[in-house]
DNA sequence: GGCCAGAGCGCG
DNA sequence: AAAGCGCGCTCTGGCC
């Protein structure tokens, strides 16, 4: 197989972090400075500068320097596969900038792989540093590269001295593209060290990527409307907080200065999250502390900063492109970009009251709808529309953990409520309280869902107790919970034997390297690997697996399968390459959500192939598509969404939705 | 001004 | 005996 590995290093003044790769690749100041590539028939890798750059190089420069882009492009047609890491930003650079400015024939698609995406699907770090380092490879990248490049890609700031806009001195012009082509070497070496991904996942790559493509109708119009009602509120919501704390606390996200002046004033807090603020306003607290919290409540929203983001990322089409990541998550789950779509306040007006806050005043919305923050936060999913002549359509799988676990289990009973269509979190409070379903009172149901969400992983009281806090449940005493857990776990043997068997078979294949099985799930090692064969017949994977002492939550030791993966070590998004603990519970968690990223892959592949509809957002659970104005068969769309794959025989799948022209909950 | 970490937001 | 987990972004403040 002849492969072809290619680098871009490209510059613009468009902020690639903020506005995302679309964007910054339709701007008409980005420009490519130079491709590196390596045939897998040739010895060395070679790198070509587009003309402007070309020109610049110093004399007598010492790169194996290819002048003709003919070259490269008749090697796309002769290759067999054509590789980059993140090879998504290559083939969006590559068509705005040489297909369509330069009239270069399109890199093929159907060639192209992406060695991040791969170092992804076997759970290593999907940045080329860390994998690299992760890999220990040979050829590493080049860190003061790293830094040229990060002067040259983007604009400068002038000076009397040198006017000029752009770092583009020759030496380092010379300097870039021995970084580039050291780049390629290094994915060369990475790549190789891993086995190809399975057709499936490419498959699965691709239509990520063509969903990524095809991008998100944004309101534009709308978004400004918001802004310029919300951007007067919020700054005299600033200036009284100013004013009302005599200008010691300047924002209302100075969580230091706060909470000092919130002391200073009789009133202590350990810290200032929503329901902490929440908790303290229900207290009896002076006039001008309960101001300040209330304004901490309402400015303490995300919402502002992601319509702004909305924003930055919407191209010339109106589109937002680019905001899902496929296998974002070791377990295979899609994670998000730029204004993130998965983590949009649920709370949210439907296509009616949008158009309210649109059409009034701020003063009209308040007194017919909400304080106008809120209403904001509202309509941020509104802010996501079909275009001209076509309507959204969208499908959630309901429940779906819980009865993807209640499968894997093979929790009959449990089964049986889902096939049955029955009010699982009233038949959980049920199970706990030792009474008829249909005398279960309100609050008792709500402990019936609250054990369902946090109980299944083998969470125990403080799990019970944080996903109360989230859900704004008051609990009993301590000694209740317990007891509440109890019944619970006493309720489902299966789901409490499957963390045991998961974690005993997980040891054993760590131990001996043989394979062992529980129910439709294998274990196996496989080149250095912990490899967990789903039913769908995709893996997930443990690098580096071995046994170990560790100490457990409580202070015991216990002999434990850990494994390395790139670790959160805080909520800013840094990572740590480090060795982890795993255990019954967290396998089970992870077994199903990669079930349940599996079903809504295939689900994702069946929309893409219908003729009718066109997928444009999905959140792990829900698939949104567009479809001509029109369309009424929300039940259609529906069961085209909840058909049982064939892998997942038996599991019970519902899932319900919408027609609208905005987005919505 | 860029980088990093902590606190906080939100989702499934 | 006892373990929820999986993501990404903003703002602030300290450091270089």
């Amino acid at each position: 197989m002849r492969k072809l590995t290619i680098d871009f290093e490209t510059r613009g003044s468009v902020n690639l972090k903020t506005s995302g790769l679309f964007k910054y690749a339709e701007s008409p100041d980005t420009d490519i400075i130079c491709i590196s590539f390596k045939d897998s028939n040739a010895l060395s890798p070679c790198v070509y500068y587009t003309e402007k750059f070309a020109a610049l190089l110093p004399e007598g420069h010492r790169l194996p320097l290819v002048k003709d882009i003919g070259l490269l492009t008749r090697l796309f047609g002769l290759v067999d596969v054509i590789e980059a890491h993140n090879a998504t930003f290559e083939m969006i650079m590559w068509r705005e900038v040489m297909a369509k400015r330069r009239g270069m024939p399109d890199i093929p698609f159907n060639k192209v792989r992406c060695s991040a995406a791969k170092a992804a699907y076997y759970a290593l770090p999907r940045s080329l540093s860390d994998v690299g380092s992760a890999l220990n490879l040979n050829v590493q990248k080049d860190a003061a590269g790293y830094a040229l490049m990060m002067k040259m890609c983007k604009p400068r700031k002038p000076t009397l001295a040198d006017p000029s806009i752009w770092h583009e001195y020759p030496e380092d012009l010379a300097r870039l593209g021995r970084y580039c082509i050291r780049d390629v070497e290094t994915e060369e070496e990475m790549s190789g060290l891993l086995p190809d991904m399975p057709e499936r996942e490419l498959n699965s790559w691709r239509m990520d990527f063509n969903i990524n493509n095809r991008g998100l109708m944004v309101d534009v119009e709308g978004i400004k409307n918001i802004r310029a009602k919300v951007e007067d509120s919020e700054t005299k919501l600033i200036l009284e907080i100013q004013e009302l704390t005599k200008g010691f606390v300047k924002s209302a996200r100075q969580i230091d200065n706060l909470k000092r002046w919130l002391a200073d004033n009789g009133i202590d807090v350990d810290n200032l999250t929503k329901d902490t603020v929440t908790q303290t306003l229900k207290k009896d607290c002076p006039a001008d502390v309960a101001r300040v919290l209330e304004i901490r409540q309402l400015l303490g929203k995300s919402s502002v900063a992601k319509f702004e983001a909305m924003q930055d990322y919407t191209c010339q089409d109106n589109r937002m492109h680019g905001l899902f990541m496929w296998h974002g998550a070791t377990t295979g789950r899609f994670s998000g970009k730029g204004p993130q779509l998965q983590n949009y306040p649920r709370e949210s007006f439907k296509d009616r009251e949008i158009e309210d806050v649109l059409a009034w005043d701020k003063e009209t919305i308040e007194i017919w709808h909400c304080p106008i923050m809120q209403a904001a936060s509202k309509c941020l999913r509104g802010m996501i529309v079909a275009p001209e002549n076509k309507l959204l359509v969208a499908a959630d799988f309901e429940q779906i953990e819980a009865r993807v676990l209640a499968w894997l289990a093979r929790e009959e009973k449990v089964l049986q409520q889902f096939r049955d269509k029955l009010p699982i979190y009233e038949l959980a409070a049920a199970d706990i309280y030792g009474k008829p379903y249909n005398k279960i009172n309100k609050e008792e149901r709500q402990i019936g869902k609250v054990c369902t969400l946090a109980l299944g992983y083998q969470g125990w009281i403080s799990a019970l107790q944080n996903m109360a806090t989230a859900y704004g449940i008051v609990l009993p005493s301590e000694d209740e919970c317990k007891k509440i857990m109890t019944e619970w776990r006493m309720s489902r043997p299966a789901t409490v034997h499957l963390w045991k068997d998961y974690e005993e078979a997980v040891m054993k294949t760590v131990s001996t390297g043989q394979p062992h099985s529980v129910g439709c799930i294998k274990f196996g090692i496989q080149d250095g690997f912990l490899r967990v064969l789903l039913p769908s017949g995709r893996k997930i994977s443990y690098y580096q697996p071995r046994i170990d002492e560790v100490v457990t939550p409580y202070g015991g030791e216990k002999k434990s399968v850990t494994y390395m993966t790139q670790r959160a070590i805080n909520k800013a998004g840094s990572t740590k390459w480090d060795r982890v603990p795993t255990y019954g519970g967290k396998l089970a968690e992870n077994i199903t959500q990669a079930v349940a990223a599996d079903l809504l892959i295939d689900a994702l592949k069946r929309v893409e192939a219908s003729s009718k509809f066109k997928t444009v957002l999905h959140v792990h659970d829900e698939v949104v598509a567009e479809v001509d104005a029109g369309f009424k068969d929300l039940k259609e769309y529906e069961d085209l969404v909840a058909e049982v794959p064939e892998w997942a025989k038996g599991l019970p799948i519902a899932a319900s939705g919408w027609i609208g022209k905005r987005y919505r909950k």
